[in-house]
DNA sequence: CCATTGGGTTTATTGAGATAAACCTCTTGT
DNA sequence: ACAAGAGGTTTATCTCAATAAACCCAATGG
């Protein structure tokens, strides 16, 4: 498995981490008791297997995040993009808008982004 | 099941047809083959389940797509923004470009398809 | 005639993601 | 002394995507 892959399930139950660290780990199963519905065991469950993957850390009832959701974002993006629309930007952000409009502002944060992307 | 979704499988084989449609489903059979390293009932089996969910059509052993590329397509960019960043384009542009920079030439590219999603 | 090929369907098998039941150990309050 | 709670692990179930084996029938060319 490719180092920062996270599935459905797994991805929902990060965000609740990146969102709450550090966290108690028993606090964490309450917590996904709470959003996801999850029983005590599926917590530590699904938290072992991060953990050995290297994307989560629990230390003395501690569960922290090693890998960072920006991190784990831009993978996920840079996999639909290779996947779906040959590796090209444009041929995504065509499919995406495809159709509907958006408006001034948003265009004007979306090419503010690219220019900060941009080598001068 | 959305109407759009594809899975991985099954968007790769879809792909053949796009390509290819309208296209002789033995030949697709022979193509799978060669392409995908599909056995003929593997192909059959798919073949069959996009047809029932109105993905693709099969009469008189010519298959041909309902759902177009550029239609599966936009579903599935925007399901990844739905589900991975708040459905906020903007949150995608950043982690996608995340460090990394691009050409001018990309970032022209990019903010023309931009203008043109814009309502003036 | 009957072997081959085209055009399929029916029924399995496998593998993995999602979820949890059952169990275990240690500590602590009463 | 013991119930309860914190902090887990082991083992299992269920669903479903992915893939295919085995079978079926009609047409056809030698």
């Amino acid at each position: 498995m490719e180092p920062y892959k996270l599935f459905d399930a797994e991805y929902k139950f990060t965000c609740l981490i990146w969102d709450n660290e550090p966290i108690n780990s028993t606090d964490l199963v309450k917590l996904s008791q709470a959003v996801l519905g999850w029983k005590k065991s599926t917590t530590y469950t699904v938290l072992r297997k991060l953990c050995k993957r290297g994307i989560l850390k629990n230390e003395e009832a501690t569960v922290t995040s090693i890998v960072k959701k920006e991190d784990a974002q831009k993978y996920e993006s840079q996999m639909v993009v290779e996947k779906s629309f040959n590796g090209s930007l444009p041929q995504f952000l065509t499919a995406f808008l495809g159709g509907k409009g958006i408006s001034n502002e948003e265009a004007e944060e979306l090419k503010r982004i690219i220019e900060e992307a941009t080598k001068s």
